[in-house]
RNA sequence: GGCAGCGUAGCCAAGUGGUAAGGCAAGGGUCUGCAAAAUCCUUAUGCCCGGGUUCGAAUCCCGGCGCUGCCUCCA
């Protein structure tokens, strides 16, 4: 098994090899508890939880870690308009974040740390930067000093002098050199603060991701996944951190996603056209959602639209609709659990050869439907034995990848018999109805169960119902 | 202006040297009392434009044009 990845600190694609071999540890920039995640959020989270479920496959041991940021400038701005407590929108936020990446299907990280838990860590990273000359100290301030970390701009492409020409870096005169950033920041009165050498005061934006993956996963990691919005500063200042505290590589691979784009605009607070995931969740199941986010690969943009949704949503029913003919057809044999395992194996192969190709997951969402084709070609036709035991090595494989990222429901179960028993007692009158031709009482009940979400199929093997999304 | 990347059918999207996967939509069948959120088939001599390399280019190189992200709010 070879996998490649793309490791932005390379510009290119590489062949994956961890430290440990048989264990992958990774480091995910997860959300500021300022708001209710959006869709781009989601598919940052979303992605490398993916990634991670196919590590995991492929017999990794993944140790992966998701920060939440519970302190920053954009959580103080919140205190400030609602007027509550730093600890009421935190917690507030906190919750909703699992809330919703819950209700995504995206797995609980091995470690969620907050920054607000490791404020003392914090304090002795940045004790250490000051030590080796790394970063200084002025009034209760500390930043950390750019050019004595000569790989500076490495990671984004960008060259010190580059970067000085942009106009937009703030002046302050504290600094010894306009490039450098904030380790630490004296409180301002009202603020969150807490103790250190320096005075009152918080962690800057960047040392609370350096701190919380050196904890956690030590010196130096396999993977350090985010956003493309993240690459700079965010990542290249954790980097330089890091590695001046060090000496050592931080990350061996750096992988980001891109953005979702929103009517040619990016997705950001500014332009106002916020998606929470909450929201759209009341539209589109899960599946759907993930789905979508997951049809194009992890790294180029993708836009977001009500079309989008909806052809993702057609797409979803259409593998749904092919594993329940199969459920349906040849009951006995899907619960034999017999198939072709030389068709299986070689599908199989197919898919992991594009998710081990840079995670390619539209890809193998194409070798999905290849076997859902397949599936419902052999459904529609007489078929033997060999053709049978083809159609459950399709069943079980797309079910098996299904599962894995979670893009369809099983069959729905039914959680009330009486529910059941009153379909089932609507389809009779129906089917009498229907003998006696009166359509017009057969097509009432039809789009009545249509409308409260029962779909209604009337096939030559009798009338079939099924929830409908 | 700098850096990274993108431009493939009506829309979405794989493919990065060997002759264009897949999805949605559409059209035509099947099924049906009519239907369906069911199913089958069909749908790019061509991959932004112009050169070049090659036996062969969507793919590599050069030059354009257009678009996106980042350049201290961002996932």
């Amino acid at each position: 098994m070879k996998m490649l990845i793309y490791n932005t600190l390379t510009n290119k694609k590489e062949l994956f090899e961890p430290i440990e071999e048989k264990k992958v540890r990774m480091y995910v920039c997860g959300p500021t508890v300022y708001d209710r995640i959006h869709i781009g959020n989601a598919r940052t989270a979303m992605v490398f939880d993916a990634f991670r479920r196919y590590l995991e496959y492929r017999g990794y041991e993944v140790v992966y870690v998701q920060n939440i940021t519970d302190v920053e400038d954009k959580i103080i701005n919140r205190m400030k308009e609602e007027n509550r407590s730093f600890e009421e929108i935190t917690e507030e936020y906190t919750d909703s974040y699992f809330e919703d990446a819950n209700a995504l299907g995206i797995k609980e990280p091995t470690y969620a740390p907050k920054t607000t838990e490791y404020i003392n860590d914090i304090v002795e990273f940045i004790t250490d930067l000051i030590s080796n000359g790394h970063a200084y100290q002025v009034d209760g301030d500390v930043y950390f000093r750019v050019k004595s970390y000569l790989k500076y701009g490495q990671l984004s492409n960008r060259s010190v002098d580059d970067m000085l020409v942009g106009a937009r870096i703030e002046v302050n005169e504290k600094k010894e050199d306009p490039l450098d950033f904030a380790l630490w920041k004296s409180a301002k009165p009202g603020e969150p603060k807490w103790n250190s050498p320096w005075g009152e005061g918080r962690p800057g934006w960047h040392i609370e991701c350096s701190t919380m993956a050196n904890v956690l996963l030590g010196d130096t990691f396999d993977i350090h996944c985010g956003g493309t919005d993240l690459i700079f500063p965010h990542h290249e200042n954790e980097r330089a951190q890091s590695e001046s505290r060090t000496g050592k590589t931080m990350a061996k691979y750096w992988m980001h996603s891109g953005m979702v784009e929103f009517g040619g605009d990016k997705m950001s607070k500014s332009i106002g056209n916020v998606k929470y995931i909450e929201q759209l969740l009341t539209l589109y199941d899960r599946p759907t959602i993930r789905f979508y986010l997951l049809s194009k690969h992890y790294r180029s943009p993708i836009g977001f639209s009500v079309a989008r949704l909806e052809e993702s949503k057609s797409a979803v029913r259409r593998i749904y609709n092919a594993i329940s003919m199969v459920e349906e057809q040849l009951p006995q044999e899907v619960k034999e659990g017999r198939y072709d395992e030389e068709e299986n194996e070689q599908f199989n192969a197919e898919i992991e050869k594009y998710l081990d190709d840079d995670f390619n997951t539209p890809a193998a969402f194409g070798v999905i439907f290849d076997m859902v084709k397949n599936t419902n070609s052999l459904l529609s036709s007489s078929i033997g034995n060999a053709e049978k035991m083809r159609l459950l090595a399709y069943y079980h494989l797309i079910k098996k990848w299904g599962k894995l990222f979670d893009i369809f429901q099983g069959s729905k179960q039914v959680d009330n018999r009486l529910a059941v028993k009153l379909i089932e007692l609507l389809l009779d009158i129906r089917q009498k109805a229907r003998d006696e031709e009166n359509w017009k009482i057969a097509d009432e009940i039809r789009n009545g169960l249509n409308f409260i979400g029962i779909a209604i199929m009337d096939t030559p093997n009798g009338t079939k119902w099924r929830y409908s999304t």
